[in-house]
DNA sequence: CAAGATTCCTGGTGGC
DNA sequence: TGCCACCAGGAATCTT
């Protein structure tokens, strides 16, 4: 899916449309997402948005009675801001019609995605929330982190700052260049990877991140921003995707293989 | 407990 | 053009 800085990029597309409208439909043409979608999603019909939030990969929508939307996009999700009479499209799962007279619809192919009513409570100690790693773009992301992280783990480091107990938002395409931002071999071990090689690749998951949101994401197949335009970040790759093409760098052919069953992309000169 | 494999689902791509 | 194997941005849940 979506990593991290789409699902920023959606939020932000969202965010000045959906906050202080009121939902005034909630229309679901298919249920049987990751998780099928609770009926009680009807009752937000009528309440008004008071915030759209972002924790890890999923985003939050607040209601004034208390409640929640999540949702997730999965692997091949989008939500895109629409007019309502826009013909439904064969994968658009969801629309939420706003009292503002446009429409947010999701649509998801593989189906993947979730989309959850909360009835209260804290969103945020939703199971699904539960155990997640810090946020990498906030203070308490440090190099500590990635030390506790890899401190008697032996697998690939690249494995390891994808795993969202580590910290989260770090999906395939950003594991990869952020270990090549950090001059780091992925499948160096965990454990092998000294402090201050881990401090840079604290930063480097940082800057990665960062300015992929300020493209907005990175588009490969599916992913599209709120207002249907693709994102950016790709022509920004140096190695996701370019295998047996020159490293931007050093014009060393970029390498790829398989790790923890994810394909994964490396400079052989540049990476140590 | 760690590590690796499998699974959910659909669509695009590349080989023949 | 058609068929088919294979691959895909996530993450929970198995097995070893």
């Amino acid at each position: 899916m979506p990593e991290l800085p789409e699902v920023e990029t959606t939020r932000r597309g969202l965010e000045p449309h959906v906050v202080g409208t009121t939902l005034r439909e909630v229309i679901v043409r298919r249920r049987d997402l990751r998780e099928v979608i609770p009926e009680s999603i009807a009752q937000a019909e009528g309440r008004r948005v008071l915030a759209i939030r972002r924790r890890s990969k999923y985003l939050i929508v607040d209601l004034n009675d208390g409640s929640s939307l999540l949702i997730h996009l999965g692997m091949s999700g989008s939500l895109r801001v629409i007019p309502p009479s826009e013909p439904w499209k064969k994968h658009d799962h969801v629309g939420l019609t706003l009292s503002s007279d446009l429409q947010v619809r999701f649509h998801d192919p593989r189906r993947f995605g979730i989309v959850l009513h909360l009835s209260g409570g804290d969103p945020l100690a939703h199971p699904l929330l539960g155990n997640l790693g810090p946020e990498p773009l906030e203070d308490d992301f440090t190099v500590e982190t990635l030390v506790n992280a890899c401190a008697k783990r032996s697998i690939p480091i690249k494995v390891a700052i994808m795993d969202a107990k580590t910290v989260v938002g770090v999906g395939n395409i950003y594991a990869s260049e952020a270990l090549f931002r950090a001059k780091i071999l992925p499948d160096t071990p965990a454990n092998a990877v000294s402090k201050s090689r881990l401090k840079r690749l604290t930063q480097a998951i940082r800057d990665v991140l960062s300015d992929s949101i300020a493209e907005g994401g990175t588009t490969l197949r599916d992913f599209l921003k709120s207002d249907g335009e693709p994102g950016y970040f790709r022509q920004k790759l140096f190695v996701y995707d370019r295998k047996d093409e020159p490293c931007r760098v050093c014009r060393t052919p970029i390498r790829h293989a398989v790790m923890g069953q994810r394909s994964t992309y490396w400079c052989p000169k540049c990476q140590k």
